[in-house]
DNA sequence: GGAAAACATTTTATGCTTAAAACAATTTTG
DNA sequence: CAAAATTGTTTTAAGCATAAAATGTTTTCC
């Protein structure tokens, strides 16, 4: 049974209203535990592509963006899909490139643009990792029904969209 | 409408029951928008505690680990509680002595182990933080209803059980 | 009691990540 | 058309992060 303090907004010596220090605990364990989920199967992932493939999780995630992109992506869209920063997405390239994994050409069109794409090598590298991927990714969530599967669909996109909008609010 | 294909199981030349490739799309769908909440929340109140105080989130995250032990933690303790490295500890850790925001000491039954705890200033200037964190949180999930969260709060618990019982099940 | 196992932390080597500044090419606009 | 703004990428400097090996300490268990 919640406190009476809990419900009522306090008025200041004019009688106005005044925010009360609100309760926002819910809201804050919520978050801590979508950072706990995220983070413990992330960590798996990433250590059984490293033990399976020998191959780092930002690595596999830029070719995943690649592979669905059969005419290439251009640096910018990279790091706008993966949400990390430019420099972030060169570094990683430049890797991939001397591996032999990507292929990087500047733009016939527009001399700023650096258009990469998968090799011959890095898709059927990747093709290889996702399949397996998938098995994983399948195994961590195996004890959710499917209506549980929707249901997070639906309650991570409704947060997606609330969380968009507050960042907006910020910096528009 | 599921084509037949879907939901029937192969039968193999001697009639005996094979695994089709299973259909794991919506779980990796499931994972690609978890990551995105995460990615995107995180990137915020990264950026927001940076401009507001000028404190990196990994410092933020020791330190409200520190806040709830008054009487310090061990660096294996911070270490598991936050799920990262060891030798990343010893590192943040370093830079948070260097700045004069926490207090290290070797116990004194015990000679490998180092326990830290928030100096006042620490203490000070965390609470400061946080105060303004949990509003910064409230608003990110602020489209969401009582009732959203609660329903996140159970499927995330869910979740996260079933993901330790997989990582589990790969090293035991 | 002493060798072996377990534990807590640090070190090492490498790679990832960011923010901000710098650079270069294109587009906008007065 | 040229100055100014914008866009795409790279560079820089600092910090974060990991895995694996190394170091020192304590327990375990013959």
């Amino acid at each position: 049974m919640p406190a009476v303090g809990d419900c009522i907004k306090m008025l200041d010596s004019e009688t106005k209203a005044v925010e009360t220090p609100e309760d926002h605990a819910e809201e804050l364990r919520l978050w801590l535990r979508l950072l706990t989920c995220t983070t413990l199967i992330e960590g798996e992932v990433r250590g059984r592509l490293r033990q399976r493939f020998d191959v780092t999780l930002p690595r596999f995630d830029l070719m995943a963006q690649l592979d669905k992109a059969p005419d290439g992506m251009t640096l910018s869209d990279v790091s706008k899909r993966m949400m990390v920063s430019n420099g972030n997405v060169t570094g990683l390239v430049e890797r991939l490139v001397e591996s032999g994994h990507l292929d990087r050409r500047t733009s016939e069109t527009d001399r700023r643009v650096q258009v990469i794409r998968l090799t011959k090598l890095g898709r059927a590298e990747f093709r290889r990792m996702a399949s397996e991927h998938e098995t994983w990714i399948a195994d961590l969530f195996a004890d959710l029904t499917p209506k549980d599967v929707r249901e997070l669909m639906r309650l991570l996109a409704k947060t997606k969209a609330s969380a968009q909008k507050s960042a907006v609010r910020r910096k528009p």
